[in-house]
DNA sequence: TTTAAAATACCGACCGGTCGGTCAAATTTA
DNA sequence: TAAATTTGACCGACCGGTCGGTATTTTAAA
C-alpha cells in the first residue's frame, strides 16, 4: 500500500476516534469540529476531506462505534453452549458486558436517539436504530423459540414481546449504569435477566 | 386575584406548554426561543421575564412534564387491590400507560438524558433523574418485599436488582414505542412484565 | 370620583459571539 | 515539476439574550 493510502487510513481512524471521544464528552451540539481536528492532529479542513458535514461525521462515528461493539460480542456468542435458557442468558450477559466496556461513549447513543427525533435526521436515524434492534431481537427470538420446542420454555411465552422487552431493558440498564457509576449495573442486569428467564421456564421441568 | 396575577399564570402555562411542544418536536438545539414565544402568543422578551435562560426554561419544562405525568399515575395506584404480584403488575401498567399517553413529548426525556451527559448541566440533571428513578424504584421494592413476606415471591429474589431492571425496562420500552409507532409497545410491555413477575413467584404456590 | 403618578408587564429590534464550512495558499509526495 | 493533500484564516448565517420604550393595571392624591 502506498504511503498516501496508509496515511489516509490512519487519519481516517484518528478522526473517527477523536470524534467519538469529543462527541461523547461534550455532546453533539457542543462538540466543535476544531476540537475534533485538534485531537486527531489534523487541520479542520481535513475533516471535510473525509466527511461531508458535521452531521455525516456523527453518523459515521455512530456506525463505526456500533459495529466495533457488535463485532466483539457476536464473536463471543458463536461459542456458546448449553440449553437455550443458558445460551440466552449468556448472550444477554455478553452483549451487555461488551457494551459496558465502552460505557464512557454511551452518550453518543443518547445523542443518536435525540437525532432520531428531530426532523432533518429523523428517518435515517430511526431506521438505522430499528435495524440494529431487529438484529438483536431476532437472535433472542430464535433462542426463545428453540427453548419452546425443546420444552425448556412454556409454549405460551410471546417471544416477540419478551425479545422487545429484553432489548429495551438492555438500553435502559445501560442508561442507568451510565448515569450512576456507583451502581453495579452488570450484576443487577444479570440478576434481572435471570429472573426473566425463570419466568419463561416450563413448570414441569 | 388581580388581573395581572391571572394573566401571569395564564402566560406562564402557555409558555410551558409551547416550550414542551417545540422542544419535543425540534429538539433542544433546534428549538428557537422565538418559536416558543410565537406559539405561546407572547413576545420573545417575555420568555425572559419568566425564565433566566433557554437552559432554565428547558429544565422547568421537564420538571413540569414529569410532575404532571407522575401526578396522574400516582393517583391511580393508590386505589390498587389484590396480592403484591397483581399490584406490581398493575402499577407497572399504570405508569407505563400514563407515560404513553404523552409519547409525542417523550423526546424531551431523551434531550434531558443528553443534557445529563454534558458538562455544564450534568450534575444537576443527573441528580434530578436519579431522584425520579429512586421514587419509582422504591415503590417497586416495597411491593416485592411485601410479596416475599407474603410468600408470593421467592425469598432469593433481589428486589433492588429487579426494581432497577423494571425501571430501566420501562425507559427502554418507552423509547422503542416512541421510535416505532407501528409497534404495540403497551401490549408487549405488559406481556414482558408478566413474564418477569412469573419469574419471581414461589414454585410451591 | 377623577386624575395623575407609579409600578408592572410586555415587546421586538438589535447586538455580539459562535462555529460550520470554504478556499487560496502552503506543504508533501511521486 | 506537477499533482495531491493539507491547512487555518476567514466568512457570514444564526440565535440567545438585552434593553429602551410602550401599554396596562394599580395605587395614591386631590
Amino acid at each position: 500500500m502506498s504511503i498516501r493510502k496508509e496515511n489516509k487510513k490512519k487519519k481516517e481512524t484518528a478522526i473517527l476516534e477523536s470524534a467519538l471521544t469529543v462527541f461523547a464528552k461534550k455532546g453533539y451540539a457542543a462538540a466543535k469540529i476544531s476540537n475534533i481536528a485538534n485531537m486527531a492532529g489534523v487541520g479542520k479542513g481535513t475533516i471535510y476531506e473525509y466527511h461531508q458535514s458535521k452531521e455525516e461525521l456523527f453518523f459515521s462515528v455512530f456506525e463505526w462505534y456500533v459495529d466495533s461493539m457488535a463485532g466483539r460480542s457476536m464473536v463471543e456468542v458463536s461459542r456458546l453452549g448449553g440449553d437455550p435458557s443458558d445460551r440466552l442468558l449468556a448472550f444477554m450477559e455478553s452483549v451487555f458486558n461488551s457494551a459496558y466496556t465502552q460505557i464512557d461513549s454511551f452518550s453518543v447513543f443518547i445523542e443518536f436517539w435525540a437525532a432520531a427525533g428531530n426532523p432533518p435526521t429523523r428517518d435515517r436515524y430511526r431506521s438505522t436504530l430499528l435495524e440494529m434492534y431487529g438484529t438483536f431481537s431476532n437472535i433472542i427470538i430464535r433462542l426463545i423459540d428453540e427453548g419452546k420446542q425443546t420444552g425448556v420454555f412454556r409454549g405460551d411465552v410471546d417471544a416477540d414481546s419478551v425479545a422487545a422487552g429484553l432489548v429495551s431493558a438492555m438500553d435502559g440498564m445501560m442508561l442507568h449504569g451510565w448515569m450512576d457509576r456507583e451502581f453495579d449495573v452488570c450484576t443487577a442486569s444479570k440478576k434481572f435477566f435471570t429472573v426473566l428467564v425463570e419466568g419463561m421456564r416450563s413448570p414441569k421441568g
